[in-house]
Formats: C-alpha cells, sequence, structure tokens
DNA sequence: CTTGACCCTAAAGTTAGCTTTAACGTTAGG
DNA sequence: CCTAACGTTAAAGCTAACTTTAGGGTCAAG
C-alpha cells in the first residue's frame, strides 16, 4: 500500500510516517519504479504499536530500542524490563502530583482563611511565608508533568 | 543587590532572571550608572515564588497573568480560580497516568502468562492483539505527560 | 597595568516530536 | 492537454523554558 493509504488505516500523518524513517524508528521501505514508497499490511499493526507505545509513556528512543527488526521475536526480557521500569515512572510521577495537589489545595485555604478584616497585603505575607515553609520540606515537586500538554495532545492533526 | 547575588540567593541562574525579564515576568529593574542591575531584596521572594509556582506545574505564562504588579496587592479571584483549575488539571492527569498503568501491569500480565512452550511470534499476535483491543477502548490516555522529564528536572545547573 | 571576577547584549542552540513549506515529479480521469 | 490528487525531498519552523556563545565593558586587587 501507499504511505497515503497507510496514513489513513493507521491514523497517523505521512509526514510521521516518513519523519519515523528519516530517524531510523522504521528501516527504509521497498520503492516503487518511480520513487513512491510501498507498505506491507503489517506497517498499520507497526504504527498503531508505535502510538500506543507513545500513549504508554514511552519515548521514540525508548520505542526503537525495544522494536525487534522481526515484530515476532520479541526480546522479552528487554521488554519486560522497560515496562516494569515504566510503572515505576509513573508511579513517581503520581506521586510527585498528589504532592503538588495537596500544596496547591492548601494554598487555597491559606488564602481563603484570612481574617475577616481586609488586610491584604498582611495576609499576602502570611500566605506567602507558608508556602515557602511548605515548599522547602518538600523540594523534589513535579513541576515539568503538570506543565505544557494542552489537554488534547498533538495526536489530532490528519492531512489527506 | 546585583545580579549574581541574586541568583546566589535564589538559586536561579543569572540567564534564567534576565531571561525573565526579557519576556516580561518580571518588569525591568533599576540599573546603576555602568548599566548593572540592581536590585531589591523582595526579588528574592518573587524568584522563589516563581520557581514554587512552577514547580506546582504552572507555566511562565499562566504566573506573568497571575502576579500582582505589587507582590502585596493581589487578585484573590483570579488566584483561587486557577489555582482550582490547576488542581482539576492535576486530577485529569491522576486518572491518565492511573490508565496508563493498569494497561502497561495487562500488558506485562499477558507476556508473562503465555504458554508453557516458547511459541514466540504466536504468543507476540496474542499480546498485540490484545493491546489494541484495550487501547482501543480507551483512546484519551496520557502520554505526553509521562514521557520526557528525566526523573529530574532542569532545575539544576548553577553558574557563578 | 594586568588579571580575574563580575556585568552587559543579541543571537543562536537545545530537546522532542512532529508539521509546514517549497519546489518538483507522477498518475488517473475527463 | 489539463487538472486534481497523489507522491518525493530537504530544510525550516513550532513549543517551552532556558542555556550557550560571542564579543565586549567594569571593577577591585596587587
Amino acid at each position: 500500500m501507499t504511505i497515503g493509504e497507510l496514513a489513513r488505516r493507521s491514523g497517523l500523518t505521512q509526514s510521521r510516517i516518513r519523519f519515523y524513517e528519516s530517524i531510523g524508528l522504521l528501516k527504509t521501505v521497498e520503492r516503487r519504479p518511480n520513487g513512491y514508497r510501498i507498505y506491507p499490511p503489517e506497517a498499520v499493526v507497526l504504527l498503531d504499536l508505535i502510538a500506543t507505545a507513545q500513549t504508554a509513556g514511552f519515548s521514540l528512543d525508548e520505542i526503537r530500542a525495544l522494536l525487534p527488526g522481526d515484530l515476532d521475536h520479541w526480546d522479552h526480557e528487554a521488554l519486560v524490563g522497560a515496562l516494569r521500569r515504566k510503572v515505576a515512572e509513573i508511579e513517581a510521577l503520581e506521586a510527585r502530583l498528589r504532592q503538588s495537589k495537596t500544596q496547591i489545595m492548601a494554598l487555597i485555604g491559606e488564602i481563603e482563611a484570612r481574617p475577616g478584616d481586609i488586610d491584604c497585603a498582611a495576609n499576602a505575607r502570611r500566605v506567602l511565608s507558608r508556602m515557602f515553609d511548605e515548599v522547602k520540606k518538600n523540594p523534589t515537586l513535579a513541576a515539568d508533568d503538570v506543565r505544557r500538554r494542552g489537554t488534547a495532545g498533538r495526536r489530532s492533526a490528519r492531512t489527506g
């Protein structure tokens, strides 16, 4: 099948498929005499697999390291090891998110539990000082993870 | 104080402080006749605050939108609203991570629960097909979040 | 008067994972 | 023969949050 058809069937863009080939994630495919790429049906499975692995949190580098040349011959050891490490990573991230959440909620509490009068400046200082106290007890927070990600991933565009 | 001293006291690099000024996150500060920036002591608090907010998952754009011109005069409404939205974001991310984790663990189970004989190819196909079944029931996974983040953030370098 | 520690700016580089652009060849249909 | 829809490439652009580089001024000590 052509790259356009593969794109349609896999849900990935053509540019993305070519990009994967360019970084060596996909091996170079056969060409028709005119230069057009021709893909075997298994390519759909492979692309689905890659997309799925990404969804599970694997980088393209990690995926490349785990993908066997032949889809039927996996390195079970390496694969299961990588999966376990990924679970551990996710758990670490979960812990950090719990921390962040707890602290933000505590901060909301601080702000809302201000004295009845509107002593804004004093309240600000009080809240700030408590914030730093809390955070400095716990310098190993999430950060980069909560940020950046517009709720929808980049997995959306489809060229024709 | 000079930018070098501010850097030392806040734990941020000089380049980062200048960068924050360049994007309008910090307002332009006073200069000595020779062009050197001079910062008031409160600058340390402000930078700590920014770093803390980042740690909690706020982007620089979000922080800029929330920071009052005067540290003593916050827009409580906007601030609490943003904090609540951030908590919601974190919870959404937590849900997706739980999903990913569950699926990876299921996958590990699939791989390890293969028939006693070493029918590798058949097992591969079986595992792959189950994977796609699971994932396609649930197309709204994490992904971009688990990935990219080398366990330690970029918050580490210190220039002199 | 030189050395070293400090400061300045503008611009380019980094990372990941793509997309977009530009410029061009191919193919099927009317 | 023209047009629309496909395919090709290399290279540049995008995002966020910085860092690095290049080139140059300032300042205190010895």
